[in-house]
RNA sequence: GGGCGAUUAGCUCAGUUGGUUAGAGCACUACCUUGACAUGGUAGGGGUCGGAGGUUCGAGUCCUCUAUCGCCCA
């Protein structure tokens, strides 16, 4: 078998994920003896589609659960979505307007049916646009939050807390969305910057002959129809002797009375603040310190109501234009100024949010709070990076109840009945036939349908068969690993935490990875509506998914944003070309032969390159495993990238070529076996990268023996000290192989200068700096001749030359490339005087520091011992280079 | 108003506890189709790390102030 040219990326993902899927390679199994290693998708939203904030999330956990797999652990990635309530609800809503209906057409019972149709048809959707990036998820344990059992669960945990008294209903001002005509929670209301503009409006002291007026200020002046009074502050000598007064309403002509309240700020706009508390939550809250009765002046649908007299029914932002044009007539806006400020949206449909008076149920959070802070506290659960812990903790200090309930009909829905009888109101588990009470069987179940979240937070546990006590909960709770983004960390991650202690007595996971956010060029986040996403299965199709992938890890860094442009991408495919390619070479020059590999046994290797190839290994190793431990994926990448780009291929194949056309079968025998080791390490390493190049290669190398699938090879473990001496690995030999590729360099750099092409196979000269030096260049002539391309590498510790020759210097020793024809004496001198002045310069900065004695006395020794060599390698060089220039002045 | 993050090469970003000559990718320049690879190779140019002050033998790295941009919360 032979590889083909180019690397066929399609065709290898697709047939891989089919045969992982076939061979059930992602499932954990609850009765394994490993250890388990456990992490729970972020559920995507049911209507969603993948996008690159997906991606990114999905690649950082597959990697973790492939890492870990191959180390050993019983992995378990469990996968699923959520029903995103009005999300889905909006889209089945959009489709029946199509058709000129509305969901009340259908009715609630038809209405849901409409949902789980569309939902089988269109839900799967994003399930297998994970499975296009190659997520190891254990896809038979996929859950939904409105399967079965995940609804039981939600249920359990409504009653559970409605018996404890920490859900309540009540009347309170929540965000509501008059598009989506529902409550939404704090969360869900997003505030942005808006150009909105303050004004000012007179309101009318009544009991007064002369004409006067009490100016206010507000942002939203449609709301004073239903304001109750004006507040100023008690300390407030502009206004002290207007308390008690009553003043007219503009337009609707009602009195209200000004009130002294502590709450308002003096400095703001007049000092003296409308009172509307069916539209405002610090209003209704003075309206509660004063007894005042709330108006409340809007429809559901955000269009004006009866108590708004001669607006009704108007739209909310008409009403605003009309009665501005109202109160001018009168004269009574006096004055508008331009006002940015941040007010809210709704998460899902961008509608301004108003807050409203209503009757909603609510989670008291203070309660579950307190335990769940503990548990970041004291380091139970660890924030990576550490800064979200004080967000977290921020949160979670001054957490406010939380608004359950929501006004549609897809969803949970509420488990609390009421008795037409006897006014009985009870949450049950079950339906109940009968009013516990006064067994009327006339019951009224409430409308209303919970907040999504209220099934997300209970994610890491309802996926595994709670309430039940169930073999998955038993081995695979609390879960290691929880990996997302920011913007969830309120909505979910603390939420989950409250859940996990307070229905499971646990935490629900230890490590919360925080991710960035990923942006467009210009910094903004990637949305549909700016139209500047990238769609990652565009990606995938143009680049692979392993490109996709590793372009993500090279370059995003720890809870980073990352700023992304498509051409990003060609990092990825590139380094799958190159690993593709070079694993062609290396079955060229081994052919369908099983590959044999280096052992203990076979040291100690005498090449200095194979030594040098195999200490960069084991660093790769160690960074590898290092930085997956602390979560720093693109340190592993950059790492896995260095050694397969410039050590294995750049260096190590070119100087295989040797030895491996060469005439020792010894030699080659043991090159081969050793860029086996070597290269089958580097599959297994960048496997949880790039799962779909290095599983195709690892078959193709014939490094699969007893399994079907490189998931089964042990993930590479650091060489221990005693191989590392066996085989004869030590510091001197790498230092002298990196400084030899220096000297390499060079020489490289002679020819460069020299227009020699690189066809053209010339002579070198070599004098090396020592004796030592000298012998191990003696030993590796073929490595010198294959990387500077050279007919002949001459080592002569006592060279002399006797005309001017194009030279240079390095820590080896000097590198002399005799050519005939004449050569530009001046620039030959300019160029090493060029490198002399550097070398001097930093000659100097090494004496100077040498010389303090400060620095001798308190650096550690260590630091001054490199000091101290490198001001030797300095002068050594100097010498050398004034030698040189010497020779080629004559 | 409070908090957080960013500011390093033309661009996008690394730089872990302060310690060799500040790195990478892309872009750029020159040369090269040589028996893995032009999605490539070799060589090269390019930054004193937003600004000011301080701590230290030593600061891109720590502290203070400051500027600009972004995010979160109120």
């Amino acid at each position: 078998m032979e590889l083909t040219k180019n690397y066929n990326a399609k065709e290898v993902e697709t047939r891989w994920y089919q045969h992982w899927l076939e061979t059930k390679r992602f499932h954990a199994d609850p009765d394994s003896k490993r250890t388990p290693y456990v992490i729970v998708i972020p559920p995507p939203n049911v209507t969603g589609i993948l996008h690159m904030g997906h991606a990114l999330n999905v690649t950082l956990q597959d990697i973790l659960i492939r890492w870990r797999r191959m180390d050993g652990y019983n992995a378990l990635w469990l996968p699923g979505t959520d029903h995103a309530g009005i999300a889905t609800q909006n889209v089945v809503e959009r489709k029946l307007k199509e058709e000129n209906l509305s969901r009340e057409d259908l009715g609630r019972e038809a209405f849901l049916q409409r949902v789980w149709k569309w939902r089988e048809e269109y839900g799967g959707t994003i399930v297998g646009q994970l499975k296009k990036l190659g997520c190891a998820c254990d896809w038979d344990r996929e859950r939904f939050t409105m399967d079965e059992g995940l609804s039981r669960a939600v249920v359990e945990v409504f009653v559970r807390l409605y018996e404890k008294r920490l859900i309540y209903k009540g009347n309170y001002i929540i965000n509501w969305c008059s598009r989506c005509r529902t409550a939404l929670s704090d969360e869900e209301s997003e505030h942005r910057d808006v150009d909105g503009k303050l004004y000012h409006i007179r309101y009318k002291v009544k009991d007064r002959h002369k004409q006067h007026y009490l100016t206010v200020a507000t942002t939203r002046p449609e709301t004073l129809l239903g304001d109750v009074a004006v507040a100023v502050h008690s300390g407030d000598d502009r206004y002290r002797d207007m308390v008690g007064r009553k003043l007219i309403l503009p337009v609707v002509e009602r009195e209200i009375p000004v009130i002294a309240d502590d709450f308002v700020d003096p400095e703001f706009g007049s000092g003296a603040v409308k009172v509307t508390p069916a539209h405002d939550p610090n209003d209704f809250a003075m309206a509660l310190r004063h007894n005042l009765v709330p108006v409340n002046v809007m429809n559901e649908n955000g269009t004006m109501n009866e108590d708004a007299g001669p607006y009704e029914g108007l739209d909310r932002f008409e009403c605003r234009r009309r009665i501005l044009v109202d109160l001018e007539k009168a004269n009574l806006l006096k004055q508008v100024e331009p006002h940015p400020h941040a007010i809210g949206h709704c998460y899902r449909c961008d509608t301004v949010v108003e807050p409203r008076l209503s009757l909603q149920w609510f989670v008291k959070m203070k309660p579950l709070a307190r335990p769940a802070i503990d548990a970041v506290r004291d380091g139970r659960i660890r924030f990576t990076p550490d800064r979200w812990t004080k967000v977290y903790l921020e949160w979670m200090e001054n957490i406010r109840d939380w608004c359950i309930s929501r006004q549609i009909w897809w969803g949970h829905r509420i488990p609390v009945y009421y008795c037409d009888r006897c006014d009985h109101e009870w949450a049950a588990r079950q339906k109940p036939a009968e009013c516990p009470e006064c067994g009327s069987s006339k019951l009224q179940q409430d409308p209303d349908v919970l907040d999504t979240w209220f099934s997300s937070w209970l994610w890491p546990f309802s996926t595994q068969g709670w309430p039940e006590n169930t073999a998955e909960l038993k081995a695979f709770y609390p879960t290691n690993t929880l990996v997302t983004a920011s913007e969830i960390i309120f909505f979910w991650v603390a939420r989950m935490i409250m859940s996990g202690l307070e229905f499971m007595d646990d935490i629900p996971f230890q490590d919360v990875l925080i991710h960035g956010t990923v942006r467009d060029e210009q910094g903004r986040k990637m949305s549909k509506s700016l139209g500047n996403s990238i769609d990652p299965l565009t990606i995938v199709d143009k680049y692979s998914a392993d490109a996709l992938r590793f372009s993500l890890v090279m370059i995003t860094s720890t809870g980073q944003d990352v700023f992304l442009s498509s051409d990003k991408f060609a990092i990825g495919r590139n380094f799958a070309t190159k690993l593709w390619n070079a694993a062609r070479y290396l079955h060229m020059q081994s052919g369908d032969d099983k590959p044999v590999f280096i052992g203990p046994d076979d040291g100690p290797l005498d090449a200095a390159d194979d030594l040098h190839l195999l200490a960069k290994l084991h660093e790769t190793i160690q960074t590898c495993h290092a930085s997956l431990e602390k979560m720093r994926f693109n340190d592993a990448a950059h790492a896995l990238y260095e050694f397969t780009w410039r050590q294995f291929c750049d260096w190590y194949v070119e100087y295989s070529k040797e030895p491996l056309y060469g005439d020792n079968p010894a030699r080659r025998r043991r090159t081969l076996a050793l860029m086996h080791t070597v290269f089958s390490n580097t599959l297994r390493l960048l496997h949880p990268f790039m799962p779909f190049v290095t599983e195709e290669l690892w078959h193709v190398m014939g490094y699969a023996r007893d399994s079907d699938s490189i998931l089964d090879a042990p993930w590479p473990k650091p060489f221990e000290q005693a191989t590392l001496k066996t085989l004869g690995i030590d510091a001197a030999t790498t230092e002298y192989v990196d400084n030899r590729q220096e000297l390499i360099r060079v020489g490289r750099n002679l020819r460069a200068d020299y227009e020699v092409p690189p066809s053209r196979k010339i002579d070198y000269i070599i004098k090396p700096v020592n004796n030592e030096t000298a012998q191990r260049l003696h030993a590796d002539q073929a490595s010198l001749l294959t990387h500077l391309r050279a007919s002949r590498v001459r080592i002569d510790p006592e060279f002399q030359p006797d005309g001017a020759i194009p030279s240079g210097v390095g820590r080896l020793g000097a590198i002399y490339m005799p050519v005939e024809g004449v050569i530009d004496v001046a620039a030959e001198v300019a160029k090493l005087n060029g490198q002399l002045e550097k070398t001097e310069q930093e000659l100097g900065r090494v004496t100077k520091k040498l010389a303090n004695e400060g620095f001798i006395c308190k650096a550690p020794a260590n630091v001054v011992e490199v000091q101290k060599k490198r001001k030797t390698e300095l002068l050594e060089t100097v010498r050398k280079l004034k030698r040189l220039m010497e020779m080629l002045k004559g």
